[in-house]
DNA sequence: AAGCCTCATTGACCTAAATCAAGAATAGGA
DNA sequence: TCCTATTCTTGATTTAGGTCAATGAGGCTT
């Protein structure tokens, strides 16, 4: 265990020192920012903060998958993100007035992530310029996605979306079938679409039918790349 | 119309010291930015920047009421935002590396808008740190929108984003029936609701029936202020 | 006042995706 | 290995909202 917290001790700087939130701090200030900051193992299934919780602090994921979603009072819920190991969040709420999380977070497997002091992070930006342009333009281009994601669910349908979404898990230069390894349940990935389950494996099965794609439990094969830029340029 | 520049002058002094993105700066770097911005006029219907333009700028709204849209390449579109005075936009631009307008921004009405130039803000933005909190603020607010339109948009249904676009149009501690000014023609809300002008027509008419609301022209008197608060809250 | 022209409303119909309801497949534990 | 519990798939049905089309109602201009 001692080994285990020594492994995470180095696999936490190492992250923290590749993340777009710290690259502009001088090393030093981030193993101090690093120093304070808190380990926390998370079960699967188990919440890391709720929708409405005073935010405080905000995450790094080490290790593991969350997803950051709102819920309605029904129960029914929108994944707003899937976060993964190297990303952070809540950190755009630190500069709110009265920061409450606007979505809750849970662990969709056993997971590792790193938290810190808001108003320590605060603390040390406030003595670097070039750290504050670089939050600007990490802010920046979330707020893009989100423009992106809002254009996505307004302007275009079901397997538009489902096309898109397999595309962004390929590089962009690449043109020959390869296959994508779905780095969550479908479930969870359908909810993340914004659409059910059931529509989600019917448009992928449409997609097999149709030889564009080729599905093995949680590995999709792109076929037909081509056809699928194709679809999402002219939509 | 000499007259007519000067009073802008006054006007546009007034507006960009109100703004936020400058509520940090001291008056004289203020005066300076706003000495080297250029004003804009707009007919009806003109575009101010087409979506892909290269953005080397951004603009705050004096007058009038612009829309900011994405469009498909089939022509449907979707409001992102309607601007109305006071407002800025194009400012979370400045600090994405390739900077391109991700959409379109046209006059709805005769327009005046005030350009900066991103260079020049980044460079006093650079001299003091307040100031970049505060953009950080601003930023974080956008952010926060854009999530919360989302979470509209895939939660729930079009009735329940009319409704709340009307209750967002009183002040919270309002309860007596009040009447609200529609601020724009009723297709340009239909599609910032993200529904056919159609659709909306009907909600309308349905509120109408049931005695929640009275409509006149561009003028909606809430009657049932209540009812309309409990819909949204147990959606 | 008459004629437009644009916007709003209303009705009839259609369709994408949700919902409801079984099965099939896969994983995990004994 | 079998058994149980999820997750996934598939089918039947419903429905919210979109599309298409006709009508109505203001606001301008001449």
């Amino acid at each position: 265990m001692g080994n285990s917290k020594l492994l995470n001790k180095k696999a936490a700087q190492d992250a923290v020192h590749k993340c777009a939130l710290f690259l502009q701090f001088p090393a030093d200030k981030v193993d101090h920012i690093l120093g304070r900051s808190r380990l926390i193992d998370l079960e699967e299934g188990e919440f890391l903060v709720q929708q409405g919780d005073p935010a405080k602090e905000f995450y790094l994921v080490l290790k593991g998958e969350l997803k950051l979603a709102t819920s309605s009072s029904v129960g029914q819920e929108k994944i707003l993100h899937i976060i993964h190991p190297g990303q952070t969040f809540a950190e755009v709420l630190m500069f709110l007035g009265k920061p409450k999380f606007p979505a809750s977070v849970e662990a969709l497997i056993a997971s590792q992530v790193l938290c810190f002091s808001s108003d320590l992070y605060k603390s040390l930006l406030s003595e670097s310029i070039d750290a504050c342009f670089g939050l600007l333009g990490e802010f920046a281009l979330r707020n893009r996605q989100l423009v992106g994601e809002i254009e996505a669910l307004t302007l275009y349908n079901a397997t538009f979306r489902v096309v898109q979404y397999l595309l962004k898990e390929i590089p962009s230069n690449q043109n020959s079938a390869t296959s994508v390894k779905l780095r969550a349940r479908k479930n969870v990935i359908a909810l993340r679409l914004a659409i059910t389950p059931e529509t989600l494996s019917r448009i992928l099965s449409k997609l097999k039918r149709d030889g564009i794609i080729r599905v093995s439990d949680k590995d999709v094969t792109l076929q037909n790349i081509d056809w699928m830029r194709k679809f999402v340029a002219n939509a």
